[in-house]
DNA sequence: CGTAATCCTTCCAGCAACTGGAGTGTCAAG
DNA sequence: CTTGACACTCCAGTTGCTGGAAGGATTACG
């Protein structure tokens, strides 16, 4: 027979935290089926679909990307053309976030690099903050 | 005399959301004086710390940091290099999210790469998600 | 059999940093 | 005098969890 887990077995197979399991079935990303007991029983496909959504997430998909994913996923009849407009608009996202970080962090390791660090008030950073450059 | 404006005013003096300065009020990072009818009033020193705020924002800085460099700001004492440290702290936290995307970015290109993107439901991103290559 | 440890459950509250909306008040222009 | 743009407060929602309280179930040990 197949693969039945508790809550804690399941967090242990996918590297979830108990509480993430519990908020994904709340917001109908999983839905394992109750012992009589009332606890959680995770079937093969439940562990399978949290495996998924641990590693979505981990690539920075949202939780409303994984759900389309997964829906796909679970559709034997999807276009792989789907997924993968899903998936370069996901990679574009990121690149404007690199590009914005990246532009973030030159300007300060300007500052940085400008300013002396020592016991004194005068401070570039803070100067720049402070837009005493005003232009 | 000094400058007095309205919140709108504020708003558009600064670049921030009338909403967002009247949040930074509500967490005590200005005091705008208030009018007899119970408008808030910016003086320049306020205008000048919401620029502030809205330049530590947009550069990636958490509202905790902005509140410790206004106060190293407003403190004629402060040394340099307290304003350094928070700020190279800054960068190294901005360095380790460039590093995450890009590895991320590095994974779903590749996928995006090997997807044919056409109407067949054989999709490598899915498989990749779904780890049908468990490794 | 008792009890202690480790599960499990639900519900409520909170984090960051806003954003939106409801409902109401004020003020200047035409 | 009414219209429109502004102002106010307060409550609720966003995203993706995380923590804690209060209680029930199960297992292991003595």
């Amino acid at each position: 027979m197949s693969l039945a887990v508790s809550i804690k077995e399941a967090a242990d197979l996918t590297g979830l935290p108990v509480k993430t399991i519990r908020y994904y079935e709340d917001i109908g990303l999983v839905a394992p089926v109750r012992a009589a007991n009332g606890y959680r029983i995770f079937h093969e496909n439940d562990v399978h679909k949290l495996k998924f959504l641990a590693r979505g997430r981990s690539l920075g998909f949202t939780i409303e990307n994984c759900r389309n994913l997964l829906a796909l996923y679970s559709n034997k009849n999807r276009a792989s053309s789907d997924v993968k407009r899903i998936a370069k608009e996901h990679v574009s996202v990121i690149d404007t976030k690199i590009e914005e970080l990246q532009s973030m962090r030159e300007t300060l390791a300007h500052l940085v690099a400008t300013c002396a660090g020592d016991d004194r008030p005068d401070c570039p950073i803070i100067n720049e903050l402070s837009s005493v450059g005003e232009q």
